[in-house]
DNA sequence: GATGAATGAGGATTCATTCAT
DNA sequence: TATGAATGAATCCTCATTCAT
C-alpha cells in the first residue's frame, strides 16, 4: 500500500508522550486555576512549547474535552456496576460516596460536572446526558422498589451532589460532603413502615409516570 | 470637637452619589459577568470615570466588600427572626427556603457565599462567621430539642445550601433547589415513629404547601 | 454647567500630543512595512505604549482612516483649484503631476489609493468616491471642450496614475512617472485628422479591432 | 561517467511528482492569498508534508523562483516573436495587450513583475533583466523607425504596464487596462504638425455622451 | 474629587523553520 | 525521502492600575 493512502501511520512516540504530558498538565492547571487558566501555563507545566499544545488541541474546548470526557465516562460506568446491588437505596448512596472519592482523586471531575451545568458545549451536553442517565438508572430502581420518593429527578440529584462537592478547598471537605450525602439519602428514603403504609395508601408507584 | 479636626466632614454630595452609582453598577455587572468582570465595565455602567471607581474602592476586594457585606447581614438577620419560631426544624427549613428566595432576588448573594468558601479575604471571614452563626443558632435549637441529628455542623449546612444554589443558571433551578432542601431537612430529622406519626397526624403542611 | 453634562471637555494636552505622534508614526510605519505592519511597531516608534495606541484607535481600520482620509481630501481639493485653469488638458496634466509630487511627499497617499482599489472599507469607498469625482470633473471639461477622447472614465485614469506611482521604491521613480504621465496625456488628446489619416493609410488595424 | 559520481541520478518518481504538486499548489495559493500566504497552506493544498515542501524549496524565495521564472520567460519569448512584425509600434501595442492576457490567465505573473520592481532577489534581477530586454528590443525598433519618442526607456514602459495591471481585483479590470494601454501607445507615437492643426479644427463635444 | 489618558503585563494565536522518525 | 511534530518568536488585544490634569 502507498504511503499516501495510509491515513493512520504509527503515531510518533514523542507526540504521544507530549499529548499525555499536556493532558496531565491541563488537569492540574485547570484544577488549580479554573477553566480560565492560561494555556501557556499548561504548556509550561507540560514542558512543551505552546505551539505543541495548540497542535494537539487547537482550541481550549478541545483540551477540555480530552481532559474531562473520560472522567465522566468512568463515573457513569460506576453506576452500571452498582445496578446489580441488592439494596437500591444503598446502591445510590454508594454511588454518591464513590463519586466523592472520585472527585477527591481525579479532581478534574468537578470541572467536568460544572461544565455540564453551566455551559452548553458539546462536551457539556454529553456529560449531562451521561451522568443523568447514570444517576437516573439508580434512582429509578429505588423508586420502583417503593423505597424512595418519586419527586426527585436525576438532575436534582446531580445538582445536589455537584453542589456539595463544589467547594472542595477546605481541608476535611470530604467528610463534610459524605455526612451531607448521608443526610440527603436519608431524606430520600420513604420513611418507616407506618409512614410507608400511609404513603402507600395513596396512589404509589408514581415512578413510572416520570418521563424517564 | 472642631470642624477642622473632624475627619469625616460633610461628604461631598456628588461623591456620595457616585459611590452609590458604582455600587449599583457593580452589583449588576458582577452578576452578569461574574466576579472577574472588568472594572472598567463597572465604571462605564455607573457613568463615572475609572479613576472615580478606584478612589472609592481602591481594590477589587473593597468593591466586593461594599457590594456583598450587607446582603450577608440581611440573611443573618433573617435567622434571628426565625429563632422565635415554634418548631425548630421548620424554622431551619424556612430559613433555607427564604435563603433561596434571597439568592434568586439578590443574586450577588451567591458570589458572597462563594467568596466565603473560597477566598480568605476579610469579607470572606466575615461572611463565613456571620452565616455560620446564623445557621448554627437554628441548628442548635433543633438539636437541643432532640429533633435533629447532632452530627451536622453549621458549615456543612452552609455548604449544602450554597452548593445546591450554585448552579443557578438553568431555568427552574429554584424549584429544584427547594425540592432538594426539603429532602435534606427530612434527612436531618431524627427519625422516630412518634415523630412520623405526629407528622402524619398534624396538619404539618409548611413544606407540603409549596407547589412541589 | 455641570461637569457631567460637558461632553467635550478640553482634550488633555498629552492626549493630543500622543494622538499626533501615533499618526506620524503610523504614516511612517505603514509606508515602510505596508498596511500589514505591526501596530506595536507603530506604538514603539511613536514612543507610546501599545495601550495608548489602542485607546486612540481601537481598530487597525480606525488608524488607517485617520492617517489617510485627510490626504485624500487634499488631493481632491487640488482638483477643484485646477478646474478654473484655462486649458483643460493641461489642467489634468498638472493635476497628475502635482499628485506625483504629493505622493512623493506624503507617501501615505499611495496606501490610500491602494486601499481605494483593493478594499471595500468605508474609507476605501470614501476615497474612491472622492478621487473619482476629482478626476472626473477635470476629465469632463476636457472632453466637453473636444480636446480629449471620451472613452476613458475617471476610474481608468485613477488606475493609471495609481499604478504608475505604485512602485515608488527605486530612485528616480518620480521622473519616470512624470515622463509616463506626459506620454499618457498626449495619448488622451484627440488626435488630428491628418494623424488619423496617416494611420488609416497604413494597414495597422490590430488595435482598432478590439472591441473598444 | 560513472553512475556514482553522477550528482543528478534518477530522481525518484515520487519526488518529481511532489515537486510538481507543490509548484501547482504554490501558484494557486500565492495567487489567492498573495505572496505572504502561509507555506503550510501550500503544503496542505499540495497534499504533502510541510517538510517535503522545505526539502524541495529550502526558502520561500526558492519557491517563488520556481513558480515565477518560467512565466517571465514566456513573456520574454513573446517579445521575440513580435520583433518580426511589420509595424513596430503595433508590435509593441500587441505585446502589451498579450501581456495583459497573460496576467489575466497566469496571475502569478503579476507577482513576478511586482517582485522585479520591489525586491532585489536573484529572481527579481533576472525578471527585470529579461523583461527590460524584451520591451527594450521592441521599443528600440520603433524609435529607430522614427515612429516613437525616444525619451522613454524600457523600465518606464514596464512600470506603466505593471502598474496598470496591478490592481486586478475589480471585475472589468482587463478592458480598463487595455483602454489605458491603447491611450498610452498613442501617446508614445511621434506626433506630427499636421495632426496638431487638425485637432483645433474639430469642436466636438462628445463629453455629454458619457453617462456622467 | 472627578476624569480619562498612559502604561505594560498577560494571554491567545499563528506560522516559519528545524528535526526526529 | 517524506512526514508531521516541536518550537518559539511575533503579534494582537484586553485590562488592571497609576497619574496628570
Amino acid at each position: 500500500m502507498d504511503d499516501h493512502s495510509d491515513q493512520t501511520r504509527k503515531p510518533r512516540a514523542d507526540a504521544v508522550r507530549n499529548r499525555e504530558r499536556v493532558l496531565e498538565a491541563a488537569k492540574a492547571v485547570f484544577n488549580a486555576g479554573g477553566p480560565e487558566a492560561s494555556l501557556e501555563a499548561v504548556a509550561k507545566r507540560a514542558g512543551v512549547g505552546i505551539g505543541t499544545l495548540y497542535r494537539h488541541f487547537p482550541t481550549r474546548e478541545d483540551l477540555f474535552e480530552a481532559v474531562y470526557r473520560r472522567e465522566v465516562e468512568q463515573l457513569s460506568e460506576l453506576a452500571e456496576h452498582l445496578r446489580s446491588a441488592k439494596d437500591p437505596v444503598e446502591a445510590l448512596r454508594r454511588w454518591l460516596q464513590s463519586a466523592v472519592e472520585f472527585v477527591a482523586t481525579k479532581k478534574g471531575m468537578l470541572a467536568a460536572l460544572a461544565l455540564a451545568y453551566q455551559s452548553s458545549s458539546e462536551l457539556a451536553v454529553f456529560s449531562m446526558d451521561r451522568l443523568t442517565k447514570a444517576i437516573g438508572s439508580l434512582l429509578e430502581r429505588a423508586v420502583a422498589a417503593g423505597q424512595m420518593r418519586a419527586d426527585i429527578v436525576p438532575e436534582d440529584l446531580l445538582r445536589a451532589f455537584f453542589g456539595m462537592c463544589y467547594m472542595h478547598d477546605k481541608p476535611g471537605w470530604q467528610s463534610s460532603v459524605l455526612r451531607l450525602l448521608d443526610v440527603f439519602v436519608d431524606g430520600l428514603r420513604v420513611q418507616s413502615a407506618a409512614k410507608t403504609r400511609a404513603r402507600v395508601a395513596k396512589p404509589a408507584k408514581p415512578a413510572v409516570k416520570r418521563k424517564r
